[in-house]
DNA sequence: CTGAAAGCGCTTACAG
DNA sequence: CTGAAAGCGCTTACAG
């Protein structure tokens, strides 16, 4: 085991002080109050001797660790994964490491990670929060520890956010269809109470409404997350045989997958014999005769947004003023892979 | 911005020193050295206050960060994603964080991802290596940083690591296209030195030569991996309409998804036309008529094993013994959704 | 049972 | 242009 070596080492090897060596090698600024000559030669003998810096103990004095905390519900879900994979880039980009952590859409699973990643001293998080955690949000607002929601923020906790118009982007979904002439249509959607989920739905019901479309409830089904395929599968049999619906609108990716896969094993043929509109892509999509009409979120502004924002926090750009990003969805009909 | 208590704030509270504080609070084995009474007191107070210990100062004096450097391919690829949820878990279980970064299969982005997790003193690695870093982990050896390779190493660099019997795998997979009858065969694999790749590769041609068939360069198709859609495609079609293959292997889930989606638009039908197997599973499988056999890799098991070997090497298990856990695979014929 | 002190490796205000 | 010193918050060997 080599041990590392310290500005001391350099220091003493050239016999001046370690605040010299200090300065040259990291205070970029005040570097000219050493003399040229000196620092070429302690710059070359930091190079010749390996110098690499303690970030520890930089961090222990300066009260910074250049590390993002990523809290996501779960980062081996496609969306989130493809999302981890921008903010990485980015946060590397700009100097900063990132520390993950799961929370299952569980609020306690959350909170337990919070609090690893804040005693870990993340300078700032990017989170996506669960169901019921608008609490320890409130919470998080108040140690004023910098932090970005994204995907879904609470209405009723002014916080830096980047979402999407889901409420909006559902409109569309529906008039999409409606275009195509559809009047009898089903949703199929989460039993939650996370708001992107709310606004799809919202979107959907009011797109209908609007166009003077009676709602009915037994058009609108509420999946578990517990019991997807199961759920699934009675929701679509349901929509399908007893609603007679035109088309059906998973608002997911998940559920897109599931029920395209259980109406394939059923047999029900798309677009013949009913009709479909996903939210979000998958490359599940790529192996339907039909290619599925769906509502494409764009991940990579969702996550160097998510990014700057924070970056903006520390700082202190915008000053206090919370910054709410809201950003625009398409839908797309043809999928290319990668 | 509220400070921080930290132990003095308590101490000074208390009227003792901070180095009773930190016994009763974080030397659990020294704890017997203080008096129940005050020791209860101490707890009590840093409660009352909500004392955060300071990670950054306790690494600092403690030479370790808690901390696991994790480098794979590509953190969006779906099996990286899969890989990297159970590590997070593992190391979480075992009050370990993770840091993350992605090489990109380029060994001068793993070289900088590599510098910057160690400057960052990560207690230890996780790494999947890209072709081409046998140097860096050499150099990453003589540091005497403890890490484990994952799903790829070197034969001649004895490391730590936890890979699958590639080479088996193969041999398996085409003794179950033989067991079917198929006799003329082709593989899709990628134009890459890995260890991985080749020893499937390897695994295909010899499991046929050892069947008394004979092996033609025609039937082996490297692909590159900038221009994989092309290439694919071009490699299929020689396959099935010239080379008349009754069965093609995929030596992964990407050849694999996206050679199906070719095979898909150029209407050519499984199992009818050609049979096929690939490597690692995909949800797109489940939209094929024709259920996709496959070689399925134990994830689980690989995750789990990766961060064990690491902590081994913390607590300096094993001695100095280098553990290469090499793991099962088994063929899938059905694939199941979550 | 408890305290004073050193030290982890760095940065930076202060003094010259 | 350069150095001595304090201090970030913690742990732990030493002394009593």
């Amino acid at each position: 085991m080599k041990k590392k070596v310290s500005l001391k080492d350099i220091a003493r090897e050239l016999g001046v002080s370690a605040a010299l060596v200090s300065y040259v090698l990291s205070n970029k600024e005040k570097e000219g109050r050493v003399g040229k000559e000196m620092a070429r030669k302690i710059r070359e003998t930091a190079e010749r001797m390996n110098y690499q810096p303690n970030y520890i103990a930089r961090s222990l004095r300066s009260m910074k660790t250049d590390t993002i905390g990523l809290i996501v519900a779960d980062i081996s879900n496609p969306f989130f994964a493809n999302l981890a994979r921008i903010i990485e880039d980015e946060a590397y980009r700009n100097n900063y490491t990132v520390i993950i952590g799961s929370s299952d859409e569980s609020p306690s699973k959350m909170e337990k990670v919070l609090n690893i990643l804040i005693s870990r001293q993340v300078d700032g998080l990017i989170i996506v929060p669960t169901e019921k955690s608008s609490q320890l949000i409130n919470l998080l607002k108040e140690s004023s520890i910098p932090f970005v929601l994204m995907d879904r923020y609470f209405k009723s906790i002014p916080s830096h956010c980047v979402v999407i118009d889901n409420y909006q982007a559902s409109r569309n979904a529906v008039q999409y269809l409606m275009n195509k002439g559809y009047k009898r249509m089903g949703v199929i959607s989460f039993r939650s109470g996370l708001s992107h989920f709310k606004d799809r739905v919202n979107g959907f019901r009011e797109g209908l409404f609007h166009a003077g479309i009676p709602i009915q409830k037994e058009l609108i089904k509420k999946i578990d997350f517990q019991n997807i395929d199961e759920e699934i599968k009675r929701g679509i049999k349901d929509l399908f045989f007893n609603q007679k619906v035109e088309a059906i609108y998973f608002t997911n990716n998940t559920l897109a997958t599931r029920g395209l896969k259980a109406m394939f094993r059923m047999g029900i043929h798309i677009p013949d014999d009913v009709d479909v509109m996903a939210f979000d892509k998958s490359e599940a999509y790529n192996f339907l005769e039909y290619p599925v009409p769906h509502v494409s979120q764009p991940i990579r502004e969702m996550g160097l947004k998510a990014v700057e924002l924070l970056i903006d926090q520390f700082d202190g750009k915008n000053g206090n003023k919370i910054q709410k990003v809201l950003l625009e969805t398409k839908i797309e009909v043809n999928q290319h892979i990668g």
